[in-house]
DNA sequence: AAACGCCGCAACCGCCGAGGT
DNA sequence: AACCTCGGCGGTTGCGGCGTT
């Protein structure tokens, strides 16, 4: 059993603030300072509790605190600490001027942590989770959206076709091809290789017997398996991402900016691959001026590896 | 217009560590 | 060493606003 709540006590007030209690607090901490919060309330006419006080100024009251929409620099910082230091609000909010770790956490826990965990991302420990993929709808609009791979018309017909040992295999190959973004095909191990080619092989025959429009469409077909033969692993996950939609595109931060088109690089977030022939500003990726916050989204979800920023210094969080 | 569900955020709760006695 | 107080932290809750049906 832990100590008995400090608002227990007779005749102390719960809920939200009214104006009135927020006047005499800040009233009495523009003054005298805060001081010791357990007697701050008696000597400042409020029928609360320290704790409560001390909360409300902190988290409210203070004059330095920001209020409004996180800014996209600030997002990125907090993802960037997060990844280092985890649910330490605190130590997060202190990197963040006019930020309370209470804003962070709420900022983290209703927005940063689900669109993680859209992306696939597991926002513990920020590695993919190809498990939280909706594998289902990524690969779907990825193959509807690319000509290229003439499945287009397979999809648009048969989507629901689309078993879930596909998906399996496709979520399978993606992992395996996560495990080594940076890896060119040619330099895959060859045992790995085969593994990937075995399982495009399989993946293939599974499409096979429901692909009857496939049939219809041959001249125009190339083979699944150039889905991973095609220049690199880079530009498959490229592919992917850019196919992808989202609702965000129209997102302003605070600063009354919409967001720039180097913004969706996250260039300082993600760690670029040197071998990729396909620049993150390429206009051949989904880093552009048309990309919206999805897609972005979904290229972290690919290759996001934290970097540590160079202006930090870590021995502050030790 | 009403009912319902979802979402965001302020506030609360319980625990912990530091410091004092 | 044991106990207590206090400030601080992270997790959770609950309410109000908003959108959808």
């Amino acid at each position: 059993m832990g100590r008995a709540p400090c608002c227990d006590k007779n005749g102390l007030k719960k809920g939200p603030w009214t104006p009135e209690e927020d006047q005499k607090l800040v009233g009495y901490i523009q003054i005298h300072g805060p001081g010791n919060w357990r007697n701050l309330p008696k000597k400042a006419g409020l029928q609360r509790c320290g704790k409560s006080c001390r909360l409300r100024w902190t988290n409210y009251l203070r004059p330095d605190i920001k209020r409004g929409r996180f800014s996209f620099e600030e997002e990125e910082t907090i993802i960037q600490l997060h990844s280092v230091l985890g649910n330490k609000w605190s130590a997060i909010a202190a990197h963040l001027p006019g930020r309370t770790d209470n804003e962070i956490k709420n900022y983290w826990n209703t927005h940063i942590r689900k669109k993680l965990l859209r992306m696939g991302i597991d926002p513990v420990t920020h590695t993919p989770r190809i498990d939280l993929l909706d594998l289902s709808s990524i690969i779907a609009t990825a193959i509807r959206s690319h000509p290229i791979l003439g499945l287009s018309t397979l999809l648009n017909n048969q989507a629901q076709a689309l078993n879930p040992e596909s998906l399996r295999l496709i979520s399978t190959l993606l992992a395996l091809k996560q495990e080594d973004p940076n890896a060119n095909n040619s330099h895959l191990q060859n045992e790995e290789h085969a593994q990937i080619q075995a399982q495009m092989d399989t993946l293939s025959q599974l499409l096979q017997p429901n692909d009857e429009i496939n049939n219809n469409t041959n001249s125009s077909m190339i083979p699944i398996t150039n889905f991973v033969e095609c220049s690199n692993s880079q530009e498959n996950m490229n592919f992917l991402a850019s196919n992808l939609s989202g609702d965000d595109v129209n997102h302003v931060y605070d600063d009354g900016l919409k967001p720039k088109a180097s913004d969706f690089g996250f260039e300082s977030v993600i760690t670029t691959p040197k071998s990729s022939p396909t620049p993150l500003n390429s206009s051949s990726t989904c880093i552009n001026n048309s990309c919206n916050e999805d897609e972005r989204d979904s290229f972290c979800s690919n290759f996001l590896q934290f970097e540590i920023p160079q202006g930090l210094d870590f021995a502050d969080f030790m």
